[in-house]
DNA sequence: GCAAGGTC
């Protein structure tokens, strides 16, 4: 029997189709990669039986980036990413492992059926699916077709089954449009992104942000975000004057009238009706009018719906919005959160819907009547074809999902209650007053409002308008104020306002649609791919060298809000080549700086610094600086030159003392390695010389830390080995008084992992500043040697006993 | 260290 492999563009997908095609008799399975499972069933195809093998990829198979050696920032002028640059693509999710699934799937398959998304990223994941798994399948007989794209627009059995009914070709135009988006992108961003942070940081020492960032969303992002506050900055407040008259209403009840001119800017004509108003004793009713004010049904919630509400009702960010709604959906509690559809289908079961709600604390109630009395049809949206509105599946309340951010929902003012009054009634007139008042201006952007903005322009998508957020945070070009304002800072202006001052197409927010055109060209057949990506790869070429060019005209703006490296920081440690003292610049990207060199000295990230007891490195003379995460994490010297020059061939940029391999210096992973890492593949347990009295061994490549010895008053690494694991000796002398050590003895050598005295001493850890995702226990403890830094690390240990393993296990708790 | 687009 021939088998045909089906391939969606996500596991859920994947599993709803699968369902429908099989009429619900399946069987699945995980794939290798844990993430996608395969749904396999039995049916018909091209007239015969068939087995059906219906599978998913997890987004894109593959990313696009540089070819290793120009990505190394110092290496490379940013021009050369325009052309020069090779570029290659890599698997977007190497964790996935994805292509060698596909291929473990395909192998032996004698069709496919290209189930992606029914849109331009789509159709170029048909292409990365084939790249994979054309090769591993069996070869078609001459003029076959084996390769068909289902075209469905939505999950529904009707729609799933006409597409499997009509299948055609992949889009190879469409591919290629987003190929050329890819490349756009990457060279673009990464060319102005390179030049600005070089640039601004080898002169500046408070920007206050790691990366300098440019992008073709991101930017024009930021640019919404500083357009309100130039509008802000720029408003003039203008005096205006308002009559308001206050008339005896029944009773002792005064009504206040509105002007119907709503407000004058010149006080003499406001004068003027204020004199002519004054003169009359009653106010008649000329007329009365009826309004029905109703709110409208709101629209069902689509991605970037359920964003904006999240943000003003809730007062969550996209991000965080998005990651609640995705652990929401994975627990069952709401429908798949990523859609564009505000439409409920035809068939939705509403009241099943409801149904789940009947008994929920709040609104059991209101659920009930609903029940009872009928809905109303939800308001009619927009269909997308993809997912329906994301809906509530099941019942919960706060208890259950440890709520934390819960605000009151807007509600609808209450109208106040006017008299009822007829034509031709009178009132007496009470007071009547000219008011002066002034324009406000505008407040800052909301998030909400940012969101509108960018889907009106068609900056980002929905799945990636929160990462454009997200980055404009990150970078300090904006903060979140209260009311989830976004604010631009002082760079962030600087930045913008030097765009508009040397090319303002590169902030506007046409930059992207202007490109998009070009690229549905490409879409459409009418253009060639390799002259539109050439052409506009010149177009932004010339752009970049120009930007180049004016910098001095952006840099007049940042000399005024920011400081220049030789003012900033204060003296830490001397530089190896002129002995004068370096200056610590703390701000974001933390570094050291050499005035007199005229050198900047990149550091370890996240911690503090301090100099470390005067000690030189003996390679070059630069004074030895000590790094840490924090009393509770691990710490390391450094020496700024090496860090950032690594002097040894088995070294690389960015490696502490604790992973130097000096032979004879004191500080070196030579000198200081203990064994292998109990958790990571190749990092090696270091002692950390300044840790005492609270002695702390920890990996140098992981953040997993050994505490140890507690009161000893010195602990150093012998030359010796342990005899059965390899490991390097501590030799460990504690005081008298508090010596944990049997009888009288107050010293003690031997091996962390295997003496029996050591065993009550050492507990291991993970550093406190880790990943949240690593902490917990210790993870897996496979059997590897544990040889000391000075060897090759790796190889297993041959003379290891075999119940080594078991005894470490229960060592390390 | 960089973009934006998928998705887990």
């Amino acid at each position: 029997m021939k088998t045909v492999l089906m391939v969606a563009e996500k596991p859920s997908l994947a599993q709803s189709i699968a369902k429908i095609l099989s009429r619900g008799s399946m069987s699945s399975h995980k794939g290798l990669n844990g993430a996608c499972s395969v749904h396999e069933y039995t049916g018909t195809f091209d007239s015969q039986p068939v087995r059906f093998k219906m599978t998913s990829v997890c987004g894109h198979v593959m990313t696009l980036d540089f070819l290793g050696k120009y990505n190394k920032w110092d290496k490379v002028d940013p021009a050369e990413l325009f052309s020069q640059a090779p570029t290659e693509k890599k698997e977007a999710n190497p964790k996935l492992n994805m292509v060698k699934f596909l291929q473990v799937e395909g192998r032996g398959c004698d069709y496919i059926v290209l189930w992606l998304d029914c849109d331009k990223e789509g159709e170029n994941i048909c292409f990365e699916v084939l790249d994979a798994v054309l090769p591993v399948m069996n070869k078609a007989h001459s003029g076959e077709k084996t390769v068909f794209r289902a075209r469905f627009s939505s999950i529904t059995d009707t729609d799933i089954c006409n597409a499997m009914a009509r299948l055609g070709e992949p889009d190879h135009n469409e591919a290629l449009s987003v190929d050329a988006r890819q490349e756009l992108d990457l060279r673009i961003g990464c060319a102005f992104t390179r030049f600005q942070t070089k640039y601004f940081q080898g002169k500046y020492g408070d920007l206050d942000s790691s990366l300098i960032s440019f992008g073709p969303c991101q930017t024009p992002t930021l640019g919404f975000c500083v357009e309100r506050h130039d509008k802000i900055q720029s408003f003039k407040p203008e005096t205006y004057w308002v009559l308001q008259a206050k008339v005896n209403a029944d009773k002792d009840k005064s009504l206040l009238l509105d002007w119907d001119r709503v407000r004058v800017f010149d006080r003499e004509i406001a004068q003027m009706f204020l004199n002519m108003t004054k003169l009359e004793k009653e106010a008649q009713v000329e007329a009365t009018s009826r309004k029905e004010k109703a709110k409208q049904r709101p629209l069902a919630l689509n991605t970037v719906e359920m964003l904006r509400v999240a943000s003003s009702a809730l007062g969550m960010g996209p991000q965080h919005a998005m990651q609640t709604a995705e652990r929401l959906y994975t627990q069952g509690y709401i429908s798949y959160p990523r859609t564009e559809t505000t439409h409920y289908p035809e068939n939705f079961d509403l009241k099943g819907s409801l149904r789940q709600q009947a008994n929920h604390p709040y609104w059991a109630d209101t659920v009930k009547q609903l029940l009872t009395e009928g809905i109303n049809r939800p308001r009619k949206g927009h269909d997308a074809g993809d997912h329906p509105p994301i809906t509530p599946m099941r019942s919960a309340t706060e208890d259950e999902l440890g709520f934390t951010e819960i605000m009151p929902w807007q509600s609808v003012p209450l109208e106040e209650s006017l008299p009822t009054c007829q034509r031709g009634d009178t009132f007496t007139v009470g007071e009547v007053k000219m008011l002066e008042k002034q324009t406000s201006p505008p407040d800052y952007l909301t998030e909400a409002e940012l969101i509108t903005l960018m889907e009106k322009h068609g900056i980002g998508t929905d799945a990636s308008i929160p990462v454009h957020i997200n980055n404009i945070c990150q970078r300090n070009y904006v903060t979140v104020e209260s009311g989830r304002r976004l604010k631009p800072t002082n760079l962030g202006i600087v930045l913008v306002h030097g765009y508009y001052k040397i090319d303002a197409e590169l902030v506007l927010p046409t930059i992207r649609s202007a490109v998009e055109k070009q690229l549905n060209l490409i879409a459409q057949g009418k253009a060639d791919y390799r002259q539109v990506l050439g052409h506009t790869l010149d177009v932004f070429k010339r752009k970049f060298h120009y930007f180049v060019d004016s910098i001095a005209g952006m840099d007049e703006l940042m000399e005024v809000s920011f400081s220049p490296l030789a003012a900033t920081g204060k003296p830490l440690s001397r530089c190896g080549k002129c002995h004068r003292f370096m200056k610590y610049i703390q701000a974001k990207p933390s570094r050291l700086h050499c005035s007199h060199c005229d050198e900047t000295y990149t550091l370890p990230q996240n911690g503090t610094i301090k100099l470390y007891k005067e000690l030189r490195c003996p390679l070059d003379d630069f004074e030895l600086v000590l790094w840490s995460s924090g009393s509770r994490g691990k710490s390391y010297p450094l020496c700024p030159y090496c860090y950032n020059h690594p002097p040894f061939r088995d070294m690389k940029k960015g490696m502490g003392c604790n992973e130097c391999t000096h032979p004879t210096c004191q500080h070196s992973l030579s000198m200081l390695g203990i064994g292998q890492c109990i958790e990571c593949e190749s990092g090696i347990l270091v002692l950390d010389p300044t840790s005492g009295p609270k002695w702390k061994v920890a990996c140098n490549k992981c953040n997993v830390v050994a505490h140890c010895f507690e009161n000893a008053h010195r602990v150093r690494v012998s030359a010796d080995t342990c005899n059965t694991c390899e490991a390097a000796l501590l030799d460990v002398d504690f005081n008298k008084a508090k010596s944990p050590l049997p009888g009288d003895e107050t010293q003690h050598t031997g091996c962390v992992f295997c003496d029996p005295v050591f065993q009550e001493l050492v507990e291991l850890k993970h550093a406190a500043s880790c990943h949240p995702m690593h902490r917990g226990g210790p993870g897996r403890r496979q059997g590897r040697g544990r040889a000391r830094g000075r060897r090759p690390p790796g190889k297993p240990n041959p003379r290891r006993p075999k119940d080594k393993m078991s005894a470490l296990a229960a060592y390390f708790v």
